[in-house]
RNA sequence: GCGCCCAUAGCUCAGCUGGAUAGAGCAACGGACUUCUAAUCCGUAGGUCGAAGGUUCGAAUCCUUCUGGGCGUGCCA
């Protein structure tokens, strides 16, 4: 057993003992005290009580203390201490940390996996971009957060899936396949002008050229709006394409890519208004029929049907959150941008209208991202093809860099991207940094062997007692703790600070001290160390989907 | 007007759900390579946590108001 798990369970048996609720998880929290002479690990469970109980905290600490006395095995801990307003403090022992070595080496792949998540089922829908124009850099950003956070889900017991919302019908499909069918019109000489509010990027004068290069003039004698539904049926496909071999470059796997398509052609959306209707959640006003969202919160009623006899999107997205629900999720999760964000109170109402309780549907809003180059802001427009494709974002500082970067930050923070920092090699660059530790490691490993030091499977840990090797395993230990704050708090970030910390503190270690020595036993505990770190920085960076180089 | 996000060191940000003396990284300055990679480490300096109230044993964290910034507010998607 951890000595994490050991101090969660005896404190759990002790307020049980003490006749207090310990079913509260939160109550079971440890945190790691700033200052070394506060112990290594400390619960400030006793003050947290004292509302409760209406008793003094270090009174309620001592109860506790006296029970976990009695509890505690003397090989995990060596004291406890009630210090300031009824913190208790946990003192582990030399051997515990030094098992633990063992302990997190034999877990290997699976350190920082558990079972928490109990098999629930979640969807995660992100970037969901409209197959109209290339990726831009909030899709990066969605894509990284999306990704990053459905393995932390599964990790830790749940069973998460990633799903892309294609929306291949529609207005904006029309405007598409009418802007792709000026293009080529152009292409042929016959100048023609791109709608308005049509599509104005370059890379549909690239299509059109394509198109002329493979198939001539064949599609010129078509009528206009024959012309535009089969070039846009060529254009959309070529986006959809594009947006997947984007996800694939950035090494993401979608179990799904759902079209629009699909619920139109089921036409799932009537089963929508049929359940709306019986439940007197809709109603005809000037010609389009409406939806009551105002009942669940929403600012006004929201549109199903145009006066044109038009199904909305808003009405397709819902029968789309509907069919996800049918295919057995038991919560879904969408990732929007920030333009999106009044499109929340409508869907949460109209879910909420079908049956699903309120907190079976989430919406986190990522943030923009602003590009800096020479410290300057990258002007992003969206028109005339000023965009700034996520894939040239990619190919300039590479995938590990934008991973990391689009990571690094609590989601609801606008994000700065600094493309010159992303691309330093040098210890400006956090994602250097870390990946330099594991590097590192496996420096050590080699130069080990090429002296004729075998790697150990196992060894005697007790020569291992510094100040600098108990730390890193401190810090090791804490990795599967931040896995599980990572995914109730919906906060990737934390996973790269916590990188970046143990980076840190194994540097630390590397800098005080030598591995391999004339001492045989001290070389081979130092050495199952730095398997140790090298395993969990590997852990780390797989989450993130980042390489863990052997070397730099 | 209303709604959402935000305000912490010169810059970019953490701060583990209310805890102990507010921390990193960059930038600045001063040190450490005959050593398993100096892509590293050590040290110095830098703060009225936007402002004012409130809640309590205790607030950067929770509540109210204000100031200042970003975004949104279609029978678009």
């Amino acid at each position: 057993m951890k000595p994490l798990e050991h101090i969660r369970n005896s404190i759990k048996k002790a307020l049980e003992e003490n006749g207090f609720d310990a079913s509260d998880k939160t109550l079971l929290s440890l945190e790691k005290p700033k200052q070394a002479e506060h112990g290594d690990i400390s619960s400030t469970v006793a003050m947290n009580l004292a509302k409760i109980a209406k008793k003094a905290p270090r009174q309620i600490a001592q109860d506790l203390v006296n029970s976990l006395n009695k509890k505690l095995d003397p090989d995990y801990i060596t004291k406890i201490d009630i210090a300031g307003p009824g913190f208790i403090n946990f003192y582990l022992a030399e051997k515990c940390l030094q098992q633990s070595v063992l302990t997190i080496l034999n877990e290997a792949r699976d350190f920082g996996k558990s079972n928490w998540g109990d098999g629930y089922k979640i969807n995660f829908e992100f970037v969901s971009a409209n197959p109209t124009g290339p990726l831009n850099i909030v899709s990066a950003r969605a894509a990284a957060v999306g990704d990053v956070l459905t393995t932390l889900f599964n990790m830790v017991g749940y069973e998460a899936k990633r799903e892309y919302y294609i929306n291949d019908a529609g207005r904006q499909v029309r405007l598409l396949g009418a802007s792709v069918s000026a293009r080529y019109m152009t292409e042929l000489g016959n100048e023609q002008p791109v709608p308005e509010d049509g599509y104005h990027g370059e890379y549909l004068i690239d299509l059109a050229k394509e198109i002329f290069a493979k198939d001539g003039d064949k599609y010129a004698s078509l009528a206009d709006d024959e012309r535009a539904a089969t070039l846009g049926r060529m254009a959309l496909e070529y986006m959809i394409g594009r947006h997947k071999a984007s996800m694939k470059n950035y090494r993401l796997e979608y179990d799904e890519w759902f079209n629009e398509t699909r619920i139109r052609e089921a036409n799932a959306h009537q089963k929508v208004l049929d359940h709306f209707a019986k439940t007197d959640m809709s109603y005809e006003k000037e010609d389009a029929l409406w939806f009551r969202s105002s009942q669940f919160g929403d600012e006004k009623d929201r549109v199903l049907i145009t006066s044109q006899g038009e199904p909305t999107y808003f009405l397709i997205d819902i029968a789309y959150h509907q069919n996800k629900y049918d295919r057995g999720f038991e919560t879904l999760i969408d990732f929007w941008g920030p333009d999106h964000h009044g499109y929340i109170p409508r869907m949460s109402a109209a879910l909420q209208a079908l049956g699903h309780p309120k907190e079976k549907f989430d919406v986190s809003i990522i943030q923009q991202v602003n590009l800096l180059r020479s410290g300057k802001a990258i002007k992003m427009s969206k028109r005339a093809g000023e965009i700034v494709e996520m894939d040239e974002l990619i190919n300039e500082v590479g995938v590990d860099a934008a991973r990391y970067f689009f990571v690094d930050r609590r989601i609801s923070q606008p994000l700065d991207f600094d493309i010159d920092l992303a691309k330093k090699q040098s210890d400006e660059n956090p994602v250097f940094y870390v990946q330099y530790a594991h590097a590192r490691i496996c420096n050590i490993m080699r130069h080990a062997q090429e002296n004729g030091v075998e790697i150990p499977e196992t060894a005697d840990m007790s020569p291992m007692t510094n100040t600098f090797e108990l730390a890193l395993v401190i810090k090791l230990l804490d990795f599967p703790e931040m896995v599980t704050k990572a995914v109730e708090n919906m906060e990737p970030h934390r996973i790269t600070n916590y990188l970046h910390e143990t980076a840190t503190v194994f540097h630390k270690f590397y800098h005080e001290n030598r591995v391999v020595t004339e001492d045989k036993a001290m070389t081979a505990a130092r050495l199952m160390l730095c398997k140790a770190a090298k395993q969990v920085i590997a852990n780390g960076l797989d989450v993130l989907g980042i390489s863990a180089p052997e070397n730099m």
